[in-house]
RNA sequence: GGAGGGAUGGCUGAGUGGCCGAAAGCACCGGUCUUGAAAACCGGCGAGUCGAGAGGCUCCCUGGGUUCGAAUCCCAGUCCCUCCGCCA
């Protein structure tokens, strides 16, 4: 969430940064109900002000035993005007409340401008594409042809979207997810998390895909409320502060977590329907930091170099891009894509996203740092990216590691981690 | 699934209708003392929100209710703990 001061005090330029993310904030109807607001909290709190002050009396006149009925009576019509409006200044904050909530993050400055990702800016590539002296299969003909990769299979149990992974597939995919959670506590200084695959609402409102984005999960009934399908472990690992003050001495905190997430692809039915790259349910390893606000834009390229680190590791070919205003999601100020080189489709295709949140989450959770400067809790920044996506990394490996013969070469650095395997 | 106990500031914890946004301790900050530190002593110290300020308002798990007035009483719910049962 914005902060509702900032919004408040200049609606017109919020307005104006919005419209680089494509969104058109309504601020007549902000400022509209914020004048209404403000008149009815006066109101409502001057009357508050008078019951409250009121109600002290009575206590004293029947302490020094007075006749106090006349008194009662006259309080008790002020509750009732009390009441009505309080009423009022509930709807009227509900309201602000909810267009708030759906107002996306402020993209920053340095974020080109554009509506669609082919506006979006290449930054650096790593990594040369292979040129193979055979036509490179994609990864379901590869995967068909080992009969380690069966969609098919998936279908039957469950439907559209899901994987089945058997033998050495299987276990290069375990290998994959161990060989980033061992790089990312190992090298890069972050502690290991596990978490709950279901949240509550709560945890969703935190991070920002409810209210706006509730087709897009999968929901669980469960007694008389409902659970959700993480579709990120940044759900779950950013609320961990949730309603926390963190001691500066722990900042910044830094949390890698591997996790299924599940989306339900809403919307996406045309596109990438064959294969690992869209699945309902994938593996990712996720890479989150808890930083305070002046050191966030450093994390950031920080921890999409940590991310950028398992590719360099695979030897995989990739190119980081900035995404433009309108690719950008919905609480990122900025965010740089990875895209890893897909021999199959002959192109980069994403496979890591990291994103500064500055304060949008930390405010919406009221996740906060006590900042030894002014002695005083401050809202924290949050940062997260995929390091990395496994379904996406596993494509990538069997693809541009693969031989003409359809036989796949272990990457070194995986060997270890599949009992000393060197090809598939 | 059954029985009981609990939720109060950064932490521990007192508080059963008005003098309670809330005792006390710890932690933290400032000071006295000291060559320095510790100890001791003195003072300060919850969060949010409105306001230029003075100050106002809200917040004692959540949501309802009773009352002139609720941290305190009533109802519903959530979470945590203990015991029994069941269980990977």
């Amino acid at each position: 969430m914005l902060d509702p001061k900032y919004v408040r005090s200049n609606p017109e330029e919020v307005a104006q940064l919005l419209k680089k993310k494509g969104f058109d904030f309504p601020v007549e109807r902000f400022s509209e109900l914020e004048q209404q607001r403000k008149e009815v909290q006066v109101l409502t709190e001057n009357l508050q002000s008078e019951r409250n002050s009121r109600s002290k009396q009575i206590g004293k006149a029947m302490a020094a035993k007075e006749d106090v009925a006349p008194l009662k009576a006259e309080v008790k019509a002020l509750g009732e005007q009390l009441d009505a409006a309080k009423v009022t200044l509930a709807e009227l904050q509900q309201a602000l409340d909810d267009l708030l909530l759906g107002v996306p993050n402020l993209p920053h400055e340095s974020v080109p401008e554009g509506e669609t990702e082919d506006d979006n800016v290449e930054v650096r590539r790593w990594g040369q594409p292979r040129n193979f002296d055979f036509t490179p299969k994609d990864h379901i003909d590869l995967g068909e042809q080992h009969g380690e990769l069966d969609f098919e299979a998936a279908a039957k149990l469950t439907g559209a979207r899901f994987a089945v992974m058997k033998g050495k597939i299987a276990r290069m995919h375990r290998a994959l997810i161990q060989l980033m959670l061992d790089t990312h506590t190992a090298e890069h200084g972050y502690t290991e998390v596990y978490v709950p695959f279901m949240v509550n609402a709560d945890s969703l409102y935190g991070t920002g895909q409810l209210p706006k984005f509730e087709a897009d999960l999968f929901k669980v009934p469960f007694g008389e409320r409902d659970y959700y399908l993480i579709p990120t472990s940044e759900v779950p690992v950013t609320n961990l502060v949730r309603d926390e003050i963190v001691p500066a001495e722990q900042m910044p905190l830094r949390f890698t977590c591997h996790t299924p997430c599940f989306r339900s692809e809403a919307g996406a039915s045309g596109k990438d329907t064959r294969g690992l790259i869209r699945q309902h349910q994938f593996e990712k390893v996720e890479l989150l930091q808890l930083v305070e606000p002046a050191k966030s834009w450093d994390a950031l390229e920080e921890l999409t170099g940590h991310a950028e680190k398992i590719l360099q590791l695979l030897n995989l070919p990739y190119r980081v891009i900035t995404l433009c205003g309108g690719d950008l999601g919905f609480g990122a100020a900025k965010t740089y894509d990875i895209e890893v080189w897909v021999p199959g489709q002959d192109k980069y295709r994403e496979i890591s996203s990291c994103s500064n949140m500055l304060d949008f989450q930390a405010r919406r959770m009221k996740a906060r740092w006590r900042n030894p400067e002014t002695g005083k809790p401050e809202l924290l920044h949050s940062l997260n990216g995929s390091g990395l996506a496994v379904g996406r990394t596993l494509l990538a490996v069997l693809e541009n590691y693969q031989r003409a013969d359809g036989s796949i070469e272990v990457p070194e650095v995986l060997r270890p981690y599949m009992g000393g395997v060197t090809e598939l």
